[in-house]
DNA sequence: GTCCGTACGGGTGTCGACAGTCGATCCGTC
DNA sequence: GACGGATCGACTGTCGACACCCGTACGGAC
């Protein structure tokens, strides 16, 4: 007799697990910015329907993750070094209000403590490239949600496509830019409870992490 | 013989004018909050494929205007009290940037300019409030592209959705909250280039009107 | 009266096919 | 050789049909 309890089934749609299957493949590189998507490949390869894939990819359209281009064809967004630059400029803008309102929260401590269990993601060292842009990823979410804000969160998420298309582009000197070192000094200032510090803090390091992707971009 | 150029032909797609369509008949308040979206059913008022609704259907999806129910059911979102404020929060913040950067840009005088004609859209006090509501946004808007920032403009169109679901559902006391003169003080604060006191003016503006229809919210 | 199985209707999920558009290519004419 | 038109191939846009799921009403057995 069996008393596992069985597992409840999974119920999700084609169209999920399709949406989920390319932005996996566009955010692992198997496609790079710039390529094109076709309909009727990404359905072959599926095995589903020209339809269902078409739903996805519209999805992803809206995520940022692809972009129309000539004729309604879609492929791989790719973003300027101003779009860069912009895209971080309104992450500092977010996550900074997240911060202040996880410092004026009365409940910090157990945010930091939450924080500083997203930092550990971020130090072992051997994980390959795109464990370590999830980790990095996942520590700002993190910060967003501990905001209590879900509209924040929303909001971030709606950005997540581009940052990784802007991970991805300038991913070449990747060492440094998503260390735990980088984020830990986020956690410390709200851990200090100085608005303003924190603040300056996550606008430093948006800005240098603009620098560096952006610039990444301009010489690619 | 004619000499006109013949207008350039109108190339838009079925799903675009069956999206446009569909949030045009939510804005207006021919759908309330809650109602259901079928799909058939539109289908057959609009006179297209039901898969070319569905497409339409889903993009509101993702901007917030229409939210899942029961077995993939699609009906017109609505918003707890508490989202409500959540997202004012979150409009205080970009537009709080976009204030910034509009008052270190060097075009801040145009800046100005182009932000005192968008006031005059709000002072007809003759319109009928979907024109106002439209005002108001385009206001907000304009505040947001103003800053040069097209990722800001992209954050902020996301959350357009949710916004006039809010605001349609705090509409009873629709009166003081759309005026021109709460608009005012926040260009003025522009023009006056004091970062600090336009950010409180943004930051009161977006508080209050965060209360009026979090309030009309909590009392429906 | 209660309970269970069945039929039904309204929904969405998914599919395969047709139509239309555009770029590339080839070919005949001048 | 240059130009214009026809042809072909690769796309996406749109549609109608079928499959499946679920809530509900119905009806017979007990």
């Amino acid at each position: 007799m069996t008393i596992e309890p069985l597992a409840s089934l999974d119920r999700s749609t084609l169209r999920e697990r399709a949406l989920d299957s390319v932005r996996s493949a566009i955010i692992s590189g198997q496609y790079r910015p710039g390529d094109h998507l076709s309909e009727v490949e990404l359905a072959g390869s599926l095995g589903v329907s020209r339809g269902t894939v078409r739903e996805a990819l519209r999805h992803l359209q809206q995520e940022g993750l692809v972009s129309a281009g000539n004729r309604g064809m879609l492929r791989v967004s790719s973003l300027t070094s101003v779009e860069v630059r912009e895209l971080f400029q309104v992450r500092a803008a977010l996550e900074g209000m997240a911060v202040r309102a996880i410092i004026a929260s009365p409940r910090r401590q157990d945010a930091v403590r939450a924080l500083r269990a997203a930092l550990e993601q971020l130090s072992e060292e051997a994980e390959d490239f795109p464990a370590r842009v999830d980790a990095d990823l996942a520590f700002h979410l993190q910060l967003c949600r501990l905001s209590g804000n879900s509209m924040l969160v929303e909001s971030w998420r709606h950005l997540e496509g581009r940052m990784r298309v802007a991970i991805l582009n300038g991913a070449a000197w990747q060492a440094p830019m998503m260390a735990r070192d980088r984020h830990a000094p986020i956690v410390d200032a709200i851990e200090g409870a100085d608005e303003a510090v924190a603040l300056r803090i996550v606008d430093e390091h948006m800005t240098s992490a603009a620098e560096h992707f952006a610039g990444a971009t301009e010489s690619a």
